[in-house]
DNA sequence: AGGTCCCGCCACGGA
DNA sequence: TCCGTGGCGGGACCT
């Protein structure tokens, strides 16, 4: 196998250039350059490697969070460092703007501010998660927020966020429960859409929030709570550096069948929890290891709305009605 | 088998 | 017409 040897030079040294080159020129020369190696073998790294939450770790890595002052980010330069398309610096970046980590200053430029203004904003998005009436929304008790215009991917990174926001603290919230919260399929698209086109809509959003998880868990905003048996699929935890009032319990959103429980994963789940939605017909029965067992019957209603997420909700009624009674878990 | 999410196609809008 | 941006879903990979 070959040895390739990388000598560090400016860039006016290998083009003989002595004037200033634009970042567009710079990117063409550096292609020319690159074209003049032989191709690399296909990439070997693992699928993981190659997530998102890695590529935003090592984006985190040139631009700190907690650096000192604003930075100028070349999209195009940052993407080579990185060794990704541009396109993928985009998912990153619409997310970090959206958490106000950075700002749209012109094509190919961001203003990286990085975590300072994050406490504020995150405050500002847990009252404006309130005067959408998110926790209401949750328990079906209020109607979704209108779709967004623009920035979708943006626009779906707050309003995730704001879930846990205006929720009690150590709530877990699956993917699937904040997309049947956060995406209105109530109103046009409901009647102008068939099912299976709602179906792939909802499943689009779960694929967009997979991408936007993965970034806020980079940042350190939430974290993925797994590998529990309560759950099939994971949940999200927000922990964040803005805090919200200590809670005793937690609380888990989820539409999914949860699976029978025999015992809870002991890291995650310590304290009493509450489950405030679940579609399974099956009684559900948890074990916790400071609670005794206790038993938790979810079952669908007798009759079944024509859509799953009304269904959802219902249950999310439902179950919260029942908590209020006192009945406890 | 179903969940996860990388990858890149392509539409859109501005220059 | 070109280019930057970003919505979107196929399908590969993982558990």
């Amino acid at each position: 196998m070959s040895k390739l040897f990388i000598v560090r030079c400016a860039l006016t040294e290998v083009t003989n250039a002595s004037s200033y080159v634009s970042p567009t020129a710079n990117l063409k020369l550096l292609t020319n350059v690159a074209l003049q190696y032989p191709t690399p073998p296909p990439s070997t790294a693992h699928r993981k490697e190659k997530s998102l939450q890695i590529l935003c770790d090592k984006f985190l890595n040139l631009y700190p969070l907690h650096g000192n002052g604003t930075v100028e980010i070349q999209l195009d330069s940052t993407a080579a460092r990185l060794g990704v398309e541009k396109r993928r610096m985009y998912d990153i970046i619409n997310i970090l703007e959206a958490m106000q980590c950075a700002v749209h200053k012109r094509k190919n430029t961001y203003l990286w501010h990085g975590g300072a203004r994050l406490n504020s904003f995150l405050k500002m998005l847990k009252r404006q998660g309130e005067n959408l009436r998110l926790s209401e929304a949750l328990r079906g008790k209020a109607p979704k927020p209108p779709a967004p215009k623009h920035k979708t991917l943006g626009v779906l990174a707050q309003r995730f966020l704001m879930l846990f926001l205006v929720e009690p603290p150590n709530t877990l919230i699956n993917l699937e429960m904040a997309v049947g919260v956060l995406i209105d399929t109530s109103s046009k698209s409901k009647s102008t859409l068939s099912p299976e086109q709602l179906d792939r809509q909802h499943k689009s959003k779960v694929r967009r929030l997979y991408d936007i998880a993965n970034v806020l868990i980079s940042i350190g905003l939430i974290e993925k709570v797994s590998g529990n048996l309560i759950l099939k699929k994971p949940v999200f935890k927000y922990v964040g550096p803005y805090k919200i009032k200590k809670s005793e319990k937690i609380i888990v959103y989820t539409p999914s069948p949860i699976t029978p429980l025999s015992v809870l994963h002991t890291q995650q789940l310590l304290t009493p929890c509450q489950v405030y939605a679940g579609k399974s017909k099956r009684k559900l029965e948890f074990t916790t290891p400071n609670c005794n067992t206790e038993k938790l019957g979810v079952t669908t209603p007798p009759h079944t709305p024509s859509h799953k997420w009304d269904e959802i909700l219902l249950v999310a009624d439902m179950e919260l009605t029942r908590i209020n009674n006192g009945i406890t878990l």
